[in-house]
Order: structure tokens, then C-alpha cells, then sequence
DNA sequence: CCAAAACAATAACAAATGGTAAGAAATCTA
DNA sequence: TAGATTTCTTACCATTTGTTATTGTTTTGG
């Protein structure tokens, strides 16, 4: 629980009677892998707070490939926005790939937090403009070939490279798990 | 610049008297084709709300290749949020396809129209939202086929499909002009 | 209106990526 | 630990996309 009020306190100043608040608002669930946080077709209802392990949202598409698009690790936020905010079933699944913990929170939740401690406010607004400055790298990574998207992600994300399979990763890259095999063959044979 | 209170109105309620006020806070700026309203190395210090015209968004990759972000006609907002908060010189060009003219407003503007007239934050965060929301479809678009992504742009964009030279919408999908240009051939020849 | 520039289509070939299948290696789990 | 599952690699071939070059058309700007 100390991550989530260390990642608010990176970010913007709190009292420590406020500190101490925080954890009230949220709602601690355990998670084992396979579990789903989130189905395609339910409404959103929860922001999430990895405090352990790891989880990704993606959508299956018409012929049954999974898009990943986000991974979440200790530290990281995770819900899908457009069905929280449109209150519409969600397009995504999110679901764990390594047990642990994550913490939950309804928006209704959120707001109440926000009108109760504004630096919370802060600290989201700032959290969402990094997250709208990530997708945009993002896009213009997928732009590129498959091989500098893979250098990319190894070079931001150099811990979930490590920690993913490498199926997962390709889903992420917009590839198949084949490719990406063969981009790392490519890449070990390289001079140094 | 009706165009600007009106795209406000659309998401939060103005009292006559703010309608009045806002433009106070823009500058008017006529723009001509192929004008920069953001170089590459300089500071991004505006945000940008298209009158009339059409701008685009890009980055020259290491090839020479132009990545397209986004493209921005009448009524859409377009700036370097990365540049703009960070006060880093920018990665991007933001350049003019259409003539026309378009508002600029300083982020200590902005800042200061948020304290006058709340509504307008209210209208701010709303469409950084659906913003957020919208990169994030494009990302699992730039998963999928190049075929798949173009008919999903035509789809979405009908508008600006027809208003673009096809090279800018390539640009846009991460494909180079002949690769276009042979998927409209295919979609051409396919029975109805 | 005219000359120059930009744009679009196409072809032939090259390179990158996908699909399928098989098997090896690693990891979970009972 | 043993069996089952998942993960990873590799090979072969198909498909998609990129590259280069050429041609003709359209648009731009003086």
C-alpha cells in the first residue's frame, strides 16, 4: 500500500494525516494468474493499482488474435477509460499474468477522493498527461518496422522484457511470436 | 471563433458573459500551406485550435521518413503536449497542408483562462479524455493489417480520406505511398 | 494562363512478415 | 519427481510491404 502513496507523493506534496486517509478509499484484492479484472463485454467499473505482480488489457479481434495494449506492473494504474467514462461494455479484457495483489477503486470512489484531497487530483491529472505523451510515442513506434519497435521496448522496458513471455511481447509489438523469435536470432548474431 | 465557444458548449454550459470573454484569451494567426507552426528543436509554447485550414503533426525519423501523429482540421486542437509540459525543445513539426487560420494560446493563458471560467477546465479534461481515448484505438489499429487500418481511417475519417493528398494519409498509417495506393486498387476490384 | 512542382498509378523486384508444422526446452502443478 | 502445459525455436513457403523507376495527371503559385 506504501507504493500508491509513494507514487502520489512523487508527484505532488502531501500532509501525512492525508497519507494515512488514502488507503480507506481503496479496496485490496488478491489475484492469481489467469484471473480476469475486466471481461470484454461487462461494464468498467474500477481503476486498478498494481501492488504486485502483473496484468495486461487487450482486445481479441475478429479473427482471434490477441492486441496488447498495456502491461501493468507494481506501480502501475490500469482500467479501461472509455467504458468507465461512456459507462458502455468494454471492448477489452484485462486479466493477470502473474499473481499477487492490485488495489481497486469505483469512480464514483475516485471523485470523492479527489473533492477530499485535491493533490490526488493533481497527482492523476499528471499521471494521465504522461500516459497521453506515452501512447503518442507508441504510435509513432508502431509506425516503424517490427525490428526497431522490438529495440524500442527492450530499451524503455528493459524489466518487462525479462518478465514477459516473449508471446506476450510479440502481442504488444503487433507481431507474431514467430517474427519476433526471428528478430531476436537476428539481433544475437549482430556484431557487437 | 464562434467555432471555438461553440466546440466548448458542446461539452460544458457557458454563461453569456464567459462566451464573451474567451476569445480575449487567443490570438488569431492566418496561416498558408506549408508554414511551421512548431519546429522540430524549438520549444512547443501554444496550443493550437484549427479556424480554418488543416495542420499536421509529424516526426522525420533517422531514415527521413514522416511519421504523421495527427492531423488537425477546423473545430480539433493541435500542440505538443511532451514539449509544452516538459519545456524540452520538441521532436515534432507541426506544419500547415491547408491555409486558413487558426487560434494560439500560451499554456500560462490557458492556465490562467482555467481560474476565470472553471467550465472551460471542465471542457479541457473532457476532450484530453476522448483524446486519450482515441490514441488509444489508433494503437490497436497500428496492430492490424495495413488493409484493416486504412479502411478503419476511411470508416473514421471519411472527411479527411478525400480532403488529404494519399501520401499524407499513408504517412498517417505507417505505410509508404505505393503500398496505399495498391490497397485502393484491391479494394476497387472487390465485388460489392 | 503557364511552368514548375506535387501527386498518383503501376510494374518488377527485394525484403519483411505471416502461416503452418514440428520438435526442443522450460515451467507449472499435482 | 513426472506428466502436462506452456514457451521458444526453426524451417519452409505464402503473403504483404518496401524500393526503385517510369509515366501521366493534377495542383500550385507567379
Amino acid at each position: 500500500m506504501k507504493l500508491l502513496t509513494d507514487s502520489i507523493l512523487q508527484h505532488v506534496p502531501l500532509r501525512d494525516a492525508d497519507i494515512k486517509r488514502i488507503p480507506g478509499y481503496f479496496e485490496s484484492v488478491r489475484t492469481r494468474r489467469r484471473q480476469f479484472l475486466l471481461r470484454e463485454g461487462d461494464v468498467c467499473r474500477y481503476e486498478f493499482f498494481v501492488l504486485k505482480g502483473c496484468c495486461r488489457q487487450y482486445e481479441k479481434d475478429a479473427t482471434g488474435k490477441e492486441n496488447v495494449l498495456q502491461f501493468s506492473v507494481e506501480g502501475w494504474w490500469i482500467t479501461d477509460l472509455d467504458s468507465m467514462l461512456s459507462g458502455q461494455p468494454s471492448l477489452f479484457n484485462i486479466d493477470v499474468l502473474e499473481g499477487g495483489e492490485v488495489l481497486r477503486i469505483t469512480r464514483q470512489q475516485l471523485e470523492q477522493l479527489f473533492n477530499d484531497i485535491p493533490a490526488v487530483e493533481r497527482y492523476y491529472r499528471i499521471i494521465s498527461q504522461r500516459g497521453y505523451i506515452a501512447l503518442q510515442r507508441r504510435i509513432l513506434s508502431l509506425q516503424k518496422p517490427a525490428i526497431e519497435r522490438y529495440r524500442g521496448f527492450v530499451s524503455r522496458y528493459p524489466f518487462l522484457e525479462t518478465r514477459l513471455p516473449q508471446h506476450q511481447v510479440a502481442a504488444y509489438l503487433g507481431i507474431t511470436p514467430e517474427s519476433l523469435s526471428r528478430l531476436r536470432r537476428k539481433i544475437a548474431k549482430e556484431p557487437l
